[in-house]
RNA sequence: GGGCGUUUAGCUCAGGGGGAGAGCGCUUCCCUGACACGGAAGAGGCCACAAGUUCAAAUCUUGUAACGCCCACCA
């Protein structure tokens, strides 16, 4: 036992690891056995594959806690569930890291060669690959452990080849020469949306260009540029075709310094008159928009730079400089030459790589695309006819303004670990074509064949991940897997990756499965630091979810970062959310272990709510677990766990619990004890149900600790929901009013007690005075009143008057007069009622204007108005109690 | 330049046309036989600002401001 005072130390690992190994060996992982009205209803999740290279963070930490939480009710409801397991291998991601660890060793990924380097790629995987299941495990998740995949598997490589082939002959698929961002880091293509913009205080350097013929005196033109370096693969010079002044200028030639290259003057639409001079030096092989503008009017498109932005032979001094020494030098070349016009500052936005953050170089190469003008046809129609939704529903049009800017994909990467294109080439013969197997010969001409070098973006194999994990080999065959499960209820993820992912799933799926891959996609907030601003290592405002755990419990994280989830995009994280989770997993444990305490001779039986305060708390039952069938359908998990929250812990505990307490006593009526003890075990059962997809492990941990009825499962993961219909029939309002009003007395008189410093053990006389309904409800729950409240005597009556030297107390529909005679010092009393008065005359005018409002009692709903009506009379008459306890005082 | 989100108690946030809510923090009392990770009782808010709709606005509409996110080919 720890010390008096001293913080314990709960040891949340320690309880945690041996449930979830029950789980495990119990088989709950796996697809469940349907049961009941969901039985033919399957329920699958994919997990959004970590990659390789990660390590549980925040996000993962919510994003796993929403999948749990929605398996595991599912898998209570009845309903054939599996969460899909697996990691991807994250080309670039893991490549660096690779190269890394072999630098460190003073090796190169150059020297040792490709198919070393993919053997140390396999390694590393092998030692760090699983880091982040086992933490995905620490929380608790459900997820299929036994039939993991890996986005390199044998078969889902398949099912990658398989693809690209069909798309491939399908026309869906091209290789072309274009301008792509380059990382010269990495030495690879990246995608656009693989690009990050990097805001950067740059220069608008304005540079002379000679015109070869002077026109009207003028001998030069100026050009601005931020990328000065670049000139020397000029091949033109744009102008505006609305600009007036510049026309006569149009056809004319500039003799382009330093390489002496003439080039023309042309009109083009993308050239804005108002930026810089309204001159553009056109780059076609630097620039996405100069190359476009190459491509309209015919220039050759000059590549001055290698693969790592260094500049290519035939270029003097300049060659084999890097972009930013060939900058400087060019510069100042230009500035000898008088050539150099002037040099602004300018805000601009600079790409980079989202992986080593080298600004990437925009650069001509052959690559491999997905004309994706067909693909999205599908994907847009499925999201606008509501086939699959979006949660929050406003994501709908982020989706399809996405899809509907989406331009053609480039998927080649100059990378050695990921799918290789299963493109093969014919040297002999000319021969191409891609195969789903790889050729033993050139089947033209039986010379030898070689594979594409390149390999696929990572997102092309992340695309097929609902389907390709479940058995899909092609088009024309439909695994058993697929035909029964497909498409998956709910894909949950983080809004970045809503098109880079999410649309190209769709896209995919459309094409391999004829299917939507989803119904639902929750789209969960972004966690970010207390600060409000994303989390990152160089902030330092990042929180690790394995510390989490260890301080708060795997259910104290889960419970707290579900608690913070809203319809609202970012969630600045709290803490403190995780502290009452903890505190409440605590709350419950107590609240499990005061009812384990009390089950001297209990007999299990059906419950038999007999007491008000029985048909109560069985009535507040039955409706939260209405309320919670609909949050769930809506996903809203903020509201599920608030109101689990204040269900246990304000209404089971603080209420009924106590309530209960007088029942249990040794001296108790032994029918009415053993009626208790049943009540309080079938509503503590139905809670830890409620309470189990958040919470599993406090859950399951009582579960197998009280004598539940198990025999429908030996486990709470594996027992069924709580049934609102079958539950319906305790809905009891009367009973509702009846213990609200008992409530409501004994915390009139416990403020009372407070106010006045009266020890609890002070007894008090009370008279209550209520609605003739009210004072027959309150009147049988009597005992309770004078049990918790401590009183000498209590009576209640609709005409009830104010003893003398008492003080009121107000509640909604009740005024307890408390007999203060000999007790307290007036004064103070006194005061407070002035405060009172005060506060009660000012919200009796508000009503007295409203009630005189013509409009309000011509227009408004006549149950508003009646209630009105009577809050009016009260307040009035309570004001004439107070009056008359102040006339008392004196 | 477009689109979106946020603005409610000291802090973090729910709520969403008819009497302002929670958790944490704060104050007072209580180690009472489940729980001090607890119990009881309290203090604390012109619900960002302005106009409009309405009998009635924190809530709906429009606009403004601040903060934040996403998208876009500013050379």
């Amino acid at each position: 036992m720890a010390e008096e005072g001293k913080k314990v130390d709960y040891d949340f690992a320690a309880h945690e690891t041996p449930l979830f190994n029950a789980w495990k060996d119990a088989g709950y992982f796996q697809r469940s056995k349907g049961r009941g009205d969901y039985a033919d209803q399957p329920y699958t999740i994919v997990i959004p594959p970590p990659n390789i290279t990660g390590v549980l963070h925040m996000g993962h930490a919510l994003n796993d806690t929403i999948q749990d939480t929605c398996t595991r009710h599912a898998r209570m409801q009845g309903r054939p569930t599996r969460w899909v397991l697996g990691t991807d291998h994250a080309g670039i991601a893991t490549q660096t890291k690779v190269d890394k660890a072999l630098a460190d060793k003073g090796v190169s990924r150059l020297q040792i060669g490709r198919e070393k380097f993919i053997e140390a790629c396999w390694d590393w995987r092998e030692e760090y690959g699983n880091t982040i299941v086992s933490q995905i495990k620490g929380m608790g998740c459900s997820c299929d452990y036994d039939d993991e995949h890996f986005t390199l598997d044998d078969d889902y490589a398949h099912a990658v080849r398989q693809v690209f082939s069909d798309w491939y002959h399908d026309k869906l698929i091209y290789r072309g020469k274009r301008i792509v961002n380059w990382c010269p880091h990495c030495t690879t293509a990246i995608a656009d949306d693989e690009a990050e913009y990097v805001d950067e205080t740059g220069h608008l350097w304005h540079l002379r260009y000679p015109l070869v013929e002077p026109i009207d005196g003028q001998d030069y033109i100026v050009v601005a540029t931020t990328r000065p370096e670049t000139m020397l693969g000029d091949t033109g010079v744009a102008v505006s075709p609305k600009d007036p002044s510049k026309k006569k200028f149009v056809g004319a030639k500039v003799k382009l310094p330093l390489v002496d290259r003439e080039i023309p003057i042309f009109e083009d639409f993308v050239v804005d008159a108002e930026f810089g001079t309204g001159f553009v030096k056109v780059t076609p092989a630097h620039d996405p928009n100069d190359w476009g503008m190459g491509q309209r009017h015919d220039l050759p498109r000059i590549n001055i730079f290698d693969e790592t932005a260094h500049v290519v032979e035939g270029y003097g001094k300049f060659s084999g400089m890097d972009r930013d020494e060939a900058r400087d030098a060019v510069v100042a070349a230009f500035e000898e030459l008088g050539l150099l016009d002037h040099i602004e500052e300018h805000d601009h936005s600079v790409m980079t790589c989202y992986r080593c953050h080298t600004k990437l170089e925009p650069w001509e190469s052959e690559q491999w695309f997905v004309a994706v003008e067909e693909l999205k046809k599908p994907a847009a129609a499925a999201v606008e006819t509501g086939e699959i939704q979006f949660h929050p529903e406003r994501w709908k049009q982020v989706y399809l303004d996405w899809l509907a800017n989406l331009k053609d994909w480039c998927i080649s990467r100059q990378l050695w670990w990921g799918h290789r294109i299963p493109m093969y080439y014919c040297d002999e013969c000319g021969w191409e074509d891609a195969c789903v197997d790889e050729p033993d010969a050139c089947p033209q001409c039986g010379a030898a064949i070689r594979q594409d070098d390149d390999v696929l973006d990572t997102w092309f194999s992340s695309q097929l991940w609902p389907f390709a994990t479940q058995g899909w080999t092609s088009r024309d065959e439909v695994s058993d897997e697929i035909a029964a499960n497909y498409p998956t209820q709910v894909l949950s993820t983080a809004r970045d990756i809503m098109g880079l992912w999410v649309a190209r799933m769709v896209m995919a799926s459309e094409y391999c499965t004829g299917q939507i891959p989803y119904e639902h996609v929750i789209i969960h907030p972004t966690v970010m630091g207390a600060d409000g601003k994303p989390m990152s290592k160089s902030r330092g405002n990042g929180v690790d979810p394995l510390r989490l755990m260890r301080d708060y419990g795997a259910d104290g994280m889960r419970f707290g970062l579900l608690m913070q989830v809203t319809g609202s995009q970012d969630l600045k994280f709290n803490e403190d959310k995780l502290v009452s989770s903890r505190n409440f997993a605590n709350k419950i444990r107590n609240a499990a272990r005061f009812v384990g305490m009390n089950l001297d001779g209990y007999e299990p039986g059906a419950p038999e709510p007999s007491t008000p305060a029985d048909r109560w708390i069985f009535s507040r039952l039955a409706k939260l677990v209405a309320s919670l069938d609909e949050l769930y359908e809506q996903f809203e998990f903020g509201e599920i766990t608030r109101e689990l929250y204040s269900f246990f812990w304000n209404e089971f505990c603080d209420w009924y619990i106590e309530f209960s307490k007088g029942r249990l006593a040794a001296d108790a009526d032994p029918v009415d004890r053993a009626r208790c003890q049943r009540n309080l075990m079938f509503v503590l059962d139905q809670a830890i149900r409620l309470l189990h997809p958040i919470m599993p492990f406090v859950t399951e941990e009582i579960y197998q600790d009280l004598p539940f009825d198990r025999s429908e499962d030996p486990y709470l993961i594996g027992a069924s929901w709580p049934d609102a219909k079958a539950l319906a029939q305790f809905v009891d309002d009367d009973s509702e009013r009846a213990i609200d009003l008992v409530c409501e007395a004994i915390s009139a008189i416990r403020s009372t007690r407070a106010r006045y410093r009266l020890s609890p053990k002070q007894e008090l006389d009370v008279v209550v005075k209520a609605e003739p309904d009210d004072v027959k409800l309150l009147e049988a729950q009597r005992a309770l009143v004078e049990n918790m409240a401590n009183t000498s005597s209590f009576s209640i009556g609709a005409h009830a008057a104010k003893p003398e030297s008492s003080t009121v107390v107000l509640g909604s529909g009740i005024e307890a007069y408390i007999v203060l005679a000999g007790l307290v010092d007036f004064d103070a009393e006194r005061a407070r009622l002035q405060k009172e008065r005060e506060k009660l005359a000012k919200d009796e005018a508000k009503l007295a204007k409203k009630l005189s409002n013509e409009g309000f009692l011509a227009k408004a709903a006549p149950e508003i108005i009646e209630k009105d009506r009577a809050k009016h009379a009260d307040l009035a008459e309570t004001i004439a109690k107070i009056d008359e306890q102040l006339a008392e005082l004196g």
